[in-house]
DNA sequence: GCCAACGTTGGC
DNA sequence: GCCAACGTTGGC
């Protein structure tokens, strides 16, 4: 199973909208960036992803998982996009703010901190477990 | 194929 | 509000 990281300004989609959308869950559309789409293209049935809110919060809200693999993205209006489903698994007890995630030995090398402007990145299982540790320990 | 100009994202 | 980082576009 792989890991990943799922960006959203929370006034565009926000991890509530994700919860109120059930467990049916919802279409992660709008990407258009290759390196995203490369990374939704890797993503499988089962693979778990960590929700975050960019912008003023700054903070990883929750976690989903993929129901449904990479497909096109019916938004695009042109090129080649690609979309997959995620559903809302659980929300975090406390949410991991990036300064925490910055100062953390085991999450500074993280995309999300290195690549700050990706919006679907790959998370390794550790990184993924020590977060989720943080917010509910 | 290179690079300058421009637009966007996201953190501070 | 500003700026750094990054991606895209277009001229050469």
């Amino acid at each position: 199973m792989n890991y990943w990281l799922f960006k959203s300004e929370p006034s565009t989609w926000s991890w509530d909208d994700q919860l109120k959308a059930g467990k049916k869950g919802t279409e992660w559309n709008g990407v258009r960036n290759f390196q995203a789409r490369k990374n939704m293209q890797k993503m499988k049935k089962g693979d778990k992803g960590l929700f975050y809110h960019s912008g003023d919060e700054r903070r990883v809200m929750g976690v989903v998982e993929v129901i449904k693999e990479a497909y096109p993205d019916h938004t695009a209006e042109e090129g080649d996009w690609q979309m997959v489903d995620i559903v809302a698994v659980q929300g975090l007890k406390n949410p991991v703010n990036l300064s925490e995630i910055k100062e953390h030995p085991l999450l500074e090398d993280m995309v999300l901190v290195k690549q700050g402007r990706l919006s679907v990145s790959p998370v390794t299982k550790q990184e993924f477990e020590v977060i989720v540790e943080l917010a509910e320990g």
